[in-house]
DNA sequence: ATAGAATATTTCGACATCGAAAGGTTTTCC
DNA sequence: GGAAAACCTTTCGATGTCGAAATATTCTAT
């Protein structure tokens, strides 16, 4: 049984047998998953009522934690990969589904705080659940030492990759 | 050293103990790779002068084949995985940049059939190379034994999820 | 022959994202 | 204490994608 990233390398090897392109049997598969993992999350979520963009908003928050389940938009933007200006976007949207709440910090009035509401308390708390479970359903095809193994290389490679815990940590230029 | 997803499993052991989060582990990894390779190939591209999804189509149409280097938008779709709209979108732009050309199938003229120019042949082949090497670069994290570790993985769960060659395989429902 | 089903592409409106620039706020440093 | 630099968020215009509906062509079955 063939993948559809096999075909693909067949076919440059076919076209330019002078080319390694073994990092495509990677970096190929890892765009594939990611599409096709993704439609499996979002289908989910849909279920209960979340696009993806906003049960990552909500989970961010839920998990940063007590006592406020709180962070600066900044934070939110260092936590999630996506700019300053897609997340006021979801942020508008989401106080205006009554899921997170916005006040500029009094301490200092440049930043902006969100944090839950208790609707959106409850929502990821109740989704969240599900969410794993589906998200190891989607896994079904690797065993345990399998997902082991697996977990040992992409953190690898995301740590050779420069990627690390943002506890005040470096983050890519954004504006 | 920890990765970014190392803190966010941290953060949920904390404060849901109760949930498995391990599948995470694998899915908010595999998230996290996609965005950093996904920058770093088109960053690379760029200085060639082509956007990610402009190369996603002419290797596409390269790596079909003689003699013709083309194929139907259709036939185009299942390869990279858009919708047909997109499609359409994508040929347009690439036809006004010189690289491909669109015709009516004369044998059905529903088809419409996409074809290198050889401005586009040109493009694809020279970049081509460059775009492994690029690729190798952003796997050198990994030693060879990991990496076809990694592939072996990779592939597994592709089939798990029903992925396969496309060789008139069923696709995904798309209008 | 032809109505209707099936197939293939394009058009349309909505949406999420991006990067640059603008708008406020605080800090730094003379 | 005030000007300039640094900081944080929002606004703006552009872009690429999606799904549904529209358009166009071919196949099927009577």
């Amino acid at each position: 049984m063939n993948d559809a990233v096999d075909l693909y390398l067949a076919q440059w090897n076919r076209e330019r047998p002078d080319l390694d392109v073994s990092p495509m049997a990677i970096i190929g598969r890892m765009n594939r998953l990611q599409q096709i993992l993704g439609r499996g999350v979002g289908d989910h979520l849909a279920e209960h009522g979340l696009e993806r963009w906003e049960f990552d908003v909500l989970a961010t928050l839920r998990r940063s934690g007590a006592p406020e389940h709180r962070l600066s938009a900044k934070e939110l933007v260092r936590m999630t990969m996506v700019g300053s200006s897609a997340m006021t976007n979801r942020v508008d949207r989401l106080v205006k589904r009554g899921l997170v709440h916005r006040e500029v910090d009094p301490a200092n009035r440049r930043r902006v705080l969100v944090g839950l509401t208790s609707e959106g308390f409850a929502m990821v708390d109740r989704v969240v659940e599900d969410h794993v479970a589906n998200e190891s359903r989607l896994l079904d095809g690797l065993d345990p030492g399998e997902r082991e193994r697996l977990v040992h290389l992409l953190r690898k490679l995301l740590l050779s990759l420069g990627d690390s815990a943002p506890e005040g940590g470096q983050e890519r230029a954004r504006t």
